[in-house]
DNA sequence: CAAATAGTTTAGCCTTAGCTAACAATGTTG
DNA sequence: CAACATTGTTAGCTAAGGCTAAACTATTTG
């Protein structure tokens, strides 16, 4: 199986066979990914419904659920458990609020992702991309790299 | 109670430059994700597997199991999975084998991974955060940012 | 103000991806 | 070659995150 892939070998600190790395970081990767995931969905509806009450003044169900194409049935359920973990307040049939923790999730969320899309943009994505990839991105990226993303993105701002 | 608010929001102004997109856009992104998260395991399970026949010259699931922390038990089942997919081919108690589908998924997510953890690393994110940026970030980087991400890599180590 | 419409919730179903425990096959070695 | 250790499989459980259909609440409007 040589590889004539063009997109498979690259300079750097390693080229193609980068060797498997040892077992326990190999392993530490995937359980981060793993648990990434699990925050994952919680945060985007935490940011979601913090730009909906700071853009439009109230969150509702049916906002959400069109936002995330999603039923509003799920998202009813969400709302259970994100009011199970202390993130929002609601009365049933009422616009959603978020909590003390709901908020400081929202911003740090909100920041993150803006950090994220601006640095796609400034790298030359294409809008509609950049904001694709930075949803799905977001929470992947460990603060150390958003702080070099978010350098490298007022450096290039400032030429 | 439709109200189209004035700009009112409270603070951070700058920050916030972004309103919502429109509805159709955004819902977009989220089912991108939602997407993606659906192959993400599979890739990543296909991907270990071609890098431990590469490297090990076998892929068990013992092996599979210890490098993504998580029992045996679990990769049986995804084993069975990737079968029904045919992705790849077992016969009980043997290592493991990629069909040509299979090889080729894991050849393009392994090219995937390589682009972006070289890219982390150009941009002068350690090595073992890149690591483990890359393991989650790759399956949501687009084409597009991935060929940028490639370009930018080969022009940095140019100089 | 009653009926229609819009929004929300609940019930019940499905799939995925984890887990443990028990069992089966294979491989090693005294 | 029998016993033990390792590896793999199966059964059965859980939780998350989807869905549809039906019931309920709120708002708008004739």
């Amino acid at each position: 199986m040589t590889d004539s892939n063009p997109t498979a070998s690259l300079s750097a600190p390693s080229i193609h066979g980068d060797a498997l790395p040892p077992v326990e970081q190999h392993a530490q990767q995937y359980a981060t990914v793993r648990n990434a995931h699990e925050t994952e969905l919680i945060e985007d509806y935490v940011e979601l419904i913090g730009d909906l009450l700071t853009h439009r003044g109230e969150a509702r169900a049916a906002d959400i659920a069109s936002r995330m194409a999603v039923s509003q049935a799920t998202v009813s359920k969400m709302i259970r458990r994100l009011n199970e973990l202390e993130l929002v307040t609601s009365k049933p049939y009422r616009s959603l609020f978020l909590t003390e923790a709901g908020q400081k999730m929202a911003e740090i969320s909100r920041a993150r992702h803006d950090i994220v899309l601006n640095f796609l943009r400034t790298l030359g994505v294409r809008d509609s991309t950049a904001r694709i990839d930075a949803e799905g991105m977001e929470h992947h990226v460990s603060d150390e790299t958003l702080a070099i993303m978010q350098r490298f993105t007022e450096q290039q701002q400032s030429n």
